[in-house]
DNA sequence: ATCGATGCAAAGACTTTGCAGCCAG
DNA sequence: CTGGCTGCAAAGTCTTTGCATCGAT
């Protein structure tokens, strides 16, 4: 699974669209996000940039998750640990869970997003307007020495 | 949506059977979830027995719901507002969660279930094992009175 | 120049832990 | 009895908030 790159004009855009103001912070940390195929917490995003940036306040790690958040460039994740954790949302995709190693994996179908969408429309919940769905598939990773370097790689 | 009652004796006899002493405060929070279509957190179950049984600490909730998850009665929920919930509810089935209100309710359908769980095993992923699924739909409750209505009368 | 964003620190919310005493088995 | 459980309080972890200062527009 492939993510495209982001050039520094792109994500400055992305931020730009949204009426928020192109901060370095910002930038820093969108960026950030996008090389991720994982989802970390406010606390992992801070210690992993900290070094390059040490003037960055795990504050303003919290408040910037928030306003991308807000703004639809974030989603937060739902995760049974209690931590909020953040998905670059651009496609709407399913989460592999391992119940072993607690990783979470991004599992892109818009097939599968539009058939559950779809059968959920035509069953018309009564009262209650959706918004969207989450799909968490829960499981083990069979290959670990290969699913960790496909991790290894994505995360450099 | 029916829940079927449990007995005091019965509910006595799921804890014991897990090898659990059956203690007044067990049956009690255990009692309490199997009463509820909603998922509440430790916080919320201590609040809502705390006045029929005062000397119920909230330490001990958090402990009884920690316990009871490891044998098997209960369950975590997966929920993007960071709290830990539980789920009594034993069969698979989706949550509603109202983005409003923060509440989640079950939504029990088991055609869907088959159809996400037949489409995953087609398409046969890679290095993963599926164990399950789980489902949450986002969005908000329409008709606030009435669901507030029905909320009450499951919960008497 | 303006108003939103940052950094810092303090407060807040949620959860876990430690331990003395209690009670189910 | 006795080992597991409870209640209490303190500590721990994660997150939010308030405010003076800074910086993008």
């Amino acid at each position: 699974m492939t993510k495209r790159e982001y050039s520094s004009k792109e994500i400055q855009a992305l931020i730009a669209q949204r009426g928020l103001k192109v901060t370095q912070q910002r930038l820093v940390i969108l960026q950030f996000m996008l090389t991720r195929e994982t989802h970390p917490s406010a606390e992992e995003i801070h210690r992993e940039l900290v070094d390059q940036y040490p003037s960055l306040s795990l504050g303003t790690v919290y408040k910037t998750l928030d306003s991308l958040t807000s703004s639809g460039l974030l989603h937060k994740v739902f995760c049974v640990d209690g931590i909020k954790r953040y998905d670059v949302n651009l496609q709407p995709h399913a989460h592999l869970y391992c119940t072993t190693t607690h990783q979470i994996i991004d599992f892109e179908d818009s097939e599968l997003q539009q058939i559950i969408l779809a059968y959920l429309q035509d069953k018309n919940i009564q009262n209650f307007q959706i918004e969207g769905v989450q799909l968490q598939i829960q499981g083990t990773i069979q290959n670990l020495e290969k699913a960790v370097k496909i991790e290894s790689a994505l995360t450099v």
